[in-house]
RNA sequence: GCGAAUAUGGUGAAGUGGUUAACACGGUGGAUUGUGGCUCCAUUAUGCUAGGGUUCGACUCCCUAUAUUCGCC
């Protein structure tokens, strides 16, 4: 039996967005959603309640830092990672795979697996396709991704073809060496950066396997947002109907809307919790840089139209004060709102769907969050 | 009152008789996308206490004033 089953509810009559469930072993997420990423163990700076709190259904672990450290098998021991970190609900991890390539020096690639450096430590790693899947399910989350290579941008069709050849035979392999079906569903990763001929064949190969979703990776990796959308156009067509599309690393509002309206059904990013230890805040009306001297003395919530903690009960210049002294309840603080804020964007998303509004839901959105449809992201 | 030392941006300060006054902090603005948790980038003194003088040229040498600090009466 599989672990995870995917519902399609209805799709928009004038887009391509769909609403959806996920149902997993821990709970049952509404699609199109949003999963903050908590890399260690841990939604930076939150608590279980508080990121609870903001109406996340899934968040996201990484297998090469936890791997890493404190280690697997530490974990298992622990009882698994929703038990070690105090998490009911859904897990999904991260191979492992973008790290190697996001973190690494020294990387040496080969059909076995990827040989690189420990990025703090400098020590000789290996981690392959089997190793992964050893670890993910070592940890017990409740959606795994396949190993990788997430291909540098820009990339020659030369490269993308070797390297999505050997993306596939990875996830052959992940498959294989997938021992517990039954409890933890293992998506596939979609590469080939901006080829339409290698994303339609890496999906052809892909849904030959019957993984329980289908990731778009290589994406925000420094292409233009139009780049983005294309690496979308090619690759969704060839995915099907009944298993959910997650795309991977995209966070920011516009490309979030930008990507429902292909078709996806979930996005992940660091971007809200990282630009909140930063002292920067996502809002209806577009980003704030709260150190910023005009909110010294604005004594307003972050957002008006936010129901989060920190808008309830604090203002600007309390928030432009924390920074300045550089107390440490100005990140958790705006963590919490940068995560609600895209919750509730997600919950709009649904509900406008569900009416059939999509494409009004998402001019409004741009055109009161201060971009139009040719800005990057914010 | 006498003697001595020091006077460089918001702060701590480096510095040389010769075109753009080091560096750090702070300030201001920006970045951040399958997370290396206090990061990165840009910008921030047309001026070196004031007034004279020496010199081709002085923030750098000399004189005076002022301020601060220390010591002695």
């Amino acid at each position: 039996m599989a672990a995870i089953k995917y519902e399609l509810l209805k799709k928009d009559k004038n887009s391509n967005a769909r609403l959806g469930k996920i149902t997993t072993p821990h709970s049952v997420i509404d699609t199109p959603c949003f999963m903050p990423v908590g890399t260690q163990a841990t939604v930076k700076a939150l608590s279980k309640e508080e990121v609870e709190e903001t109406g996340a259904q899934i968040i996201l672990g990484n297998t090469y830092h936890l791997w890493l450290q404190p280690g697997h098998k530490l974990i298992e021991k622990a009882g698994g990672l929703h038990k070690f970190m105090n998490w009911d609900k859904s897990i999904l991890t991260d191979s492992g795979g973008f790290q190697v390539f996001s973190l690494a020096k020294m990387r040496d690639i080969k059909e076995e697996g990827v040989t690189f450096k420990h990025h703090k430590n400098g020590s000789k790693l290996f981690l392959s396709p089997e190793l992964a899947i050893e670890i993910e399910n070592s940890l017990g989350s409740d959606i795994m991704m396949s190993f990788d290579e997430c291909p540098p941008y820009p990339a020659t069709h030369e490269y993308m073809e070797k390297s999505v050849e050997r993306t596939i035979r990875w996830a052959k392999r992940g498959y294989e060496a997938h021992k517990k079906k039954d409890t933890q569903g293992l998506f596939g990763i979609i590469q080939g950066g901006i080829y339409p001929d290698i994303r339609k064949y890496c999906c052809e190969e892909l849904t030959k396997i019957d993984f329980a979703g289908y990731s778009i990776g290589g994406v925000s990796v420094g292409e233009p947002k139009e780049e983005q959308n294309l690496a979308l156009d090619y690759s969704l067509p060839y995915l099907p109907l009944d298993k959910p599309r997650y795309l991977m690393g995209v966070g920011s509002p516009g490309a979030i809307l930008d990507g429902v309206e292909r078709g996806i059904d979930m996005f992940d990013c660091v971007l809200p919790t990282r630009i909140a230890r930063h002292g920067t805040a996502m809002t209806s009306r577009g980003r704030l840089i709260l150190k910023n001297a005009c909110f010294e003395e604005d004594f307003t919530p972050l957002d008006k139209e936010c129901d989060c903690y920190c808008c309830k009960y604090y203002t600007k210049a309390y928030l432009h004060h924390l920074i300045k002294a550089d107390e440490m309840l100005a990140p958790r603080l705006i963590s919490i709102h940068n995560i609600q804020f895209l919750e509730n964007l997600m919950k709009g998303i649904r509900k406008a769907i569900k009416e059939d509004r999509f494409l009004e839901f998402k001019a409004a959105f741009y055109e009161k969050y201060g971009l139009d449809n040719n800005d990057k992201d914010f």
